[in-house]
DNA sequence: TATATTAATCGTAATATTGCAATAAATAAA
DNA sequence: TTTATTTATTGCAATATTACGATTAATATA
């Protein structure tokens, strides 16, 4: 065991879950939120502003990678990153909707 | 290691981590979407609606109870669960918040 | 009281995640 | 070409998560 039966959860609901699963960690947060605020690339200050080691960065930046959230461009030696606008778009909609699920109707019962 | 460094980020960023989390299993969508679903409380019946086994099923609403999202009443041999409103909104707010972060006015390089 | 029903807890195995030191790879600059 | 700079990868240790069988706890019912 140790590994989610994904198979028996419906597209949708892996999907909320695997979006929700790569922003279920303060450092991919920080890293995103930096992406917003600099409103640009970041070539290579990311490890100066998050106190974690560089490699351990760069796999945080991995996940966000392989999912699509942000895109790296080589730039001579550094690297510079920023957010998929699109996906990130993209994830929005499919959380807003999740979360927007009607709360209004229901029978108080607990 | 193994160990997340919640200390050295904000309470923002750790806040926005943890329902993330909670959110990033496909059982505990399921188990949401149903309580939406039925709109009302669930006694007994969501080892049935999941393919999980009982104890594994218990143990993510003892995860989606501890945030709060959920709450559950005792009604005889039977436990009911529903989604903690309050709680619900509160997350919305917060994931809500981050999600809408704006990506109109960035410089596009990547 | 004895038995059934339901949910929680315990214990454990398998796998995943987090973090970092060491190293490699790739390019820029001297 | 050598050296510096930057990022990715490898390997590993520590911890967390997922799942479930077995058991326990609690209440309802016969």
């Amino acid at each position: 065991m140790g590994l989610t039966k994904n198979e028996i959860f419906t597209d949708e609901q892996n999907e909320i879950a695997v979006l929700s699963k790569v922003i279920g960690h303060p450092a991919r947060v920080a890293i995103l939120q930096h992406l917003f605020k600099i409103n640009s690339c970041v070539c290579g200050d990311l490890v100066g502003e998050i106190g974690l080691a560089q490699p351990t960065i760069s796999q945080h930046l991995k996940e966000l990678k392989q999912l699509g959230l942000i895109k790296g461009t080589i730039e001579g030696t550094s690297v510079c990153y920023c957010i998929d606008r699109e996906k990130w778009l993209e994830m929005k909609s499919v959380m807003t909707e999740f979360l927007n699920q009607d709360l209004s109707k229901g029978k108080e019962c607990c």
